[in-house]
DNA sequence: CATCGCACCGCAAACGTTTACGGTGCGATG
DNA sequence: CATCGCACCGTAAACGTTTGCGGTGCGATG
């Protein structure tokens, strides 16, 4: 099954056979299709190990995904997705994308220099990106492809794809607001990752566009999961003063929020408006119907993958897009759970 | 970074450098010192890929899984805690699990003639597995170590481990029968998928346990996802004479049956007896709270870690497990979906 | 007819490991 | 002192590719 049995039983030389595998020109057209009906009819394929040790790379794509489910900032499907458009990027290419997910006992970081030092990959994407991340660095310094999902403060100028929390933050603060809220609370995600500055900071510009005063009190932070939503809701219940809005950073959250509130006897939307972020699917069943913002995973996953391809010499001509660092728009789903004040 | 860079540095043949490194017994203790403090210094790791040409073996361990998110089999985070299972055993033995994405527009078949001509890794973990499953077959053919999340008609003794599908289904229409249910309809997924036959049949052997006849009009079939639940409760919604309890093959339909009955102004539970499957995140927060059956899948995951083990050559001592084929338990966790239909 | 160019192919090195085999030197044993 | 065994190490082959280089043969050109 190796090149050499493939070469002895057709009678000719092992580098011809190669060249006729790869389609290089210096080859007779016969003798092309004489190796390669050869090799289909042996089941030839070239062994992968053998070429990534001769041509130095190996074909393939790594996608790093943490798998806390403790607290996660994507799910399952999330990441099912952006795979699936990552994927029609690739097959073009003969790419091979391999997702290699963290343990949750390990550190990211530790992680990913295993992942380096393996060469698993020719090029990386990563995600649930740090506000300071020491893997940014790391890739840069060893001159690693790469493109990150969310974006950092570390290295500069690498290219990334981010959803648009800015946007977000400010659309819902100003629906909320015309609807008559002024007491607008916001169910963030814990410190470090990046989002929750970007989704605060907009939070708090667009309370101060309306004349809102910044109520800290009001602006709780807790795990991206169901139980979070349920927790943060608990508090805000839990508030002498309390609000009557509440923005979140994610719609797990709006499962935990419903959840609470109606053991609390209080029905979503009536008696707290809440707007989520994104349409998932199990956000879109929600009932009173949820406040969102729809956008493509599908369509982030090609951005990223041709970004990614882009950083990449063999393929940069390909894509000439340079450094991409694109926030990506989403669009509002107008659903019950944010209805006016007093109607 | 090569060994022989290595070797050099260290005035060392190479030979004894790996011996070294790979901590065989006929190298000096001060050598083998001064060969790890070097490649520690110089940031050494083996190439894995000569690391693999000469040793046949890659350390990886693949784990397939379809990611078409429109008709998906699991929860939001199902395959995440089942990664973090299959991590914690992996980790022991240096392997590394790597996800290999199947795009939805590719045959499952043909993803995995691609994953194992590439040689990705030396046994494979497949999910979503078919009643009749020709990758099975291939794989034992070629005899490749794996292991199978869900059983499968094909290919007699290979391993596996499944979830209770007869528990679930005889203790679900059990406890309805006991709280005054005749009329007990179930929501199943579509033919192809093995767990659809082995739902079913237990259900039909249930009821006929209980005296209850069969009826094909309340058997529906239709996509695992939220909406596929909410089309199934449609469906039963519209019949002339209503069943009075839905037995759900997945805890995602809940999600779009709760919606859809609140569209109907009906409410779970109360107006129509709902038993889901599994406890998932989301749906250990719908409320009222789903009845259902709770199982670790990070234990799932360290059970199909060891089977696979089990099964490969390198590892089969530390593993004697023979060839496993496990249905996990799963324990009732009453919720107030199921009340009693006359109080 | 001599020469050139070209199409095609074989040869062999190289990628970075691991490992079987043989060799060296030294202490211990007789 | 001769011999043996052993601990340790170097040598080189092998894994399966790709690819630069050179060589062969043939038609075309002068």
């Amino acid at each position: 099954m190796s090149i050499k049995e493939l070469a002895q039983r057709l009678n000719i030389s092992i580098g011809t056979v190669s060249r006729a595998l790869n389609g290089r020109a210096d080859v007779n057209p016969d003798t092309r299709k004489r190796v390669l009906a050869a090799a289909k009819a042996m089941g030839y394929v070239a062994n992968q190990s053998g070429r990534s040790l001769r041509q130095g790379t190996t074909n393939v794509i790594g996608f790093t995904m943490e798998t806390n489910v403790e607290t996660k900032t994507h799910g399952d499907t999330f990441f099912m997705s952006v795979f699936d458009g990552v994927q029609t990027v690739f097959a073009r290419h003969k790419l091979d994308l391999v997702v290699l997910p963290c343990h949750s006992e390990d550190d990211p970081f530790d992680h990913l220099r295993r992942v380096v030092s393996r060469q698993f990959a020719d090029g990386l994407i990563l995600s649930a990106t740090q506000r300071q991340d020491p893997r940014i660095d790391y890739l840069i310094e060893r001159g690693i492809p790469f493109v990150t999902l969310g974006r950092s403060l570390s290295g500069g100028e690498h290219s990334w794809i981010d959803m648009d929390f800015e946007g977000v933050a400010a659309q819902s603060v100003a629906r909320l607001v015309a609807r008559g809220h002024t007491r607008i609370a916001l169910a963030n995600t814990t410190r470090g990752i990046n989002l929750s500055y970007v989704f605060e900071d907009a939070y708090r510009a667009a309370l101060a566009g309306h004349g809102i005063a910044y109520d800290p009190d009001i602006v709780l932070r807790g795990d991206i999961t169901e139980l979070g939503g349920y927790q943060l809701c608990e508090k805000l219940l839990a508030l002498p003063n309390r609000p009557t809005a509440v923005v979140l950073v994610n719609e797990s959250l709006a499962i935990g929020f419903y959840r609470r509130l109606h053991e609390a006897g209080l029905t979503p939307g009536r008696d707290m408006a809440i707007i989520g972020f994104r349409q998932s699917p199990q956000a879109r069943f929600l009932s009173p119907a949820l406040t969102c913002y729809r956008l493509s995973l599908h369509d982030v996953g090609v951005e990223l993958a041709q970004s990614l391809l882009a950083t990449m010499p063999a393929y940069k001509d390909l894509y000439p897009l340079g450094t991409v660092q694109k926030i990506w728009p989403m669009e509002l789903v107008p659903g019950e759970s944010d209805p006016p004040l007093h109607p």
